[in-house]
DNA sequence: TAGTGGTCTAGACCACCAA
DNA sequence: TGGTGGTCTAGACCACTAC
């Protein structure tokens, strides 16, 4: 069944663009058709290169966009595979919940890799963002996020000594040790926006350089107003939804 | 200046990785740092490899990747350029808004590119997203939205006939259509997700093939709880914020 | 050790743009 | 017309993986 994805014959057809694109969509074909199933192995590129007559580096730029959008997956030393299926996540966008709690809702199992958790200065919009005086200093929590052994977000947070000192003490959830020391947020503004992953992001989230990412920026502020988390996240394009109710505008803060 | 850049020196101390990251860094350095600015032309692939003693296609490998980026601009026949400032747009994401009026607001002139105004057959998620009947068939419309003359996204919207039975009616604000009809949703579910652009829609947004977008999925709905809306829209990673306000959960839907 | 993907080269032709 | 990016080739060496 190689043989038809692979074979000589149907390339170059004059306007049917370059000969990396042609076989892009051979493969990618094959895959959504499910003529190629999440796990399956490509032949070796030298193969593929022989088989249609074509050179190995066109062979590479055509797999190459097929790894970017995460079709396929290429291991050094191994082969090219078709990408397994991530099971795609939807988390409420509307309500402030914490990543370990809303994976324990629906059944997940929640760990962290630990990038760093210390004592820092302030970037300069952390300084902005959590009103900070000068030379304060802050606790870092960085860390990838995983469910089921599958990394889905990195997470970057920042947040007054005053309101954590002991980064250490973190070890799960981090609303949870708020909570404990009546320092949860109950209200946050997030921004949200999509990006290129760099390499060292990617790398962290299993993903190839280049896929796309969903950059969200969260500001929590307690009650009083006082803000006590600014926390960038990196979450995986391909495994996750975020879903928001709109309402019409002019209806808010008006109940007697 | 350029020959910081491009000197043939510096490369190859070992542990640096590969050579078309060390120029990559090099370049993205130099563009960070203002010593390249919007607008600025870097020289032609031919006289980077000779300054620097590589091969074009390592510059090229090099270069592609800032394209993705969005850092750098190629314009065949023309030449490679830094890329120019987009502004970066906000919208507010908890209220149900038309773009027309969104861009209206600021102040920003706002124009469609149309791709298609027809009656068509639904796809299987329209049928499921709009409740249609059998046979059932939608008004369609896709357009490039431009704000100053910037694409900054694909809209592709599919309505009830019995919603919308004109779709050459359309010319701007779709919700003022609706509006006029006693047909403007009051309330609409979102989803948002990024993902990486192909080649058409890269295209139409201006972008390089495989710059991350932003895809929103939207159903709007009546104050009877009809669906009228299902709306698949990219808008670019690169121009756009969405700023959503988030409370604690427990507080909704328990008012006597 | 044999096979895989990752990097790199030198050289070629094409399509497009600007003068 | 001359220069630019876009595509393509054949061949080489390296780093890693699996056996």
């Amino acid at each position: 069944m190689m043989d038809a994805i692979f074979s000589p014959d149907g390339f170059d057809a004059t306007g049917a663009g370059p000969l990396y694109l042609q076989l892009q969509r051979r493969i990618a074909d094959a895959v959504a058709a499910g003529r190629l199933s999440p796990g399956d192995s490509l032949p070796p590129e030298r193969d593929m290169a022989a088989m249609t007559g074509l050179s190995r580096v066109t062979i590479r730029k055509a797999v190459e966009g097929l790894v970017t959008q995460g079709h396929l997956v290429q291991k050094r030393g191994s082969g090219t595979f078709v990408a397994p299926r991530v099971e795609r996540m939807e988390q409420a966008l509307s309500l402030l919940t914490s990543f370990t709690e809303d994976m324990a809702r629906r059944g997940k199992s929640v760990d962290s890799l630990w990038l760093s958790r210390r004592i820092d200065g302030p970037a300069p919009e952390e300084v902005m963002g959590l009103g900070l005086r000068a030379g304060e200093r802050i606790a870092r929590l960085e860390r990838v996020r995983r469910s089921d052994g599958v990394p889905l977000a990195i997470e970057r947070a920042a947040l007054p000594l005053s309101v954590l000192d002991a980064p250490e003490a973190v070890t799960g959830s981090l609303y949870a040790v708020l909570q404990a020391r009546g320092m949860r947020p109950v209200r946050a503004v997030q921004r949200i926006t999509a990006a290129n992953l760099g390499e060292r992001d990617a790398d962290l989230l299993g993903v190839a350089p280049g896929a796309a990412g969903l950059k969200i920026e969260r500001i929590g502020y307690l009650a009083n107003g006082r803000a006590v988390e600014f926390t960038r996240s990196i979450y995986r394009g391909d495994a996750y939804d975020f879903a928001v109710e709109l309402k019409i505008a002019d209806n808010e803060g008006t109940m007697p």
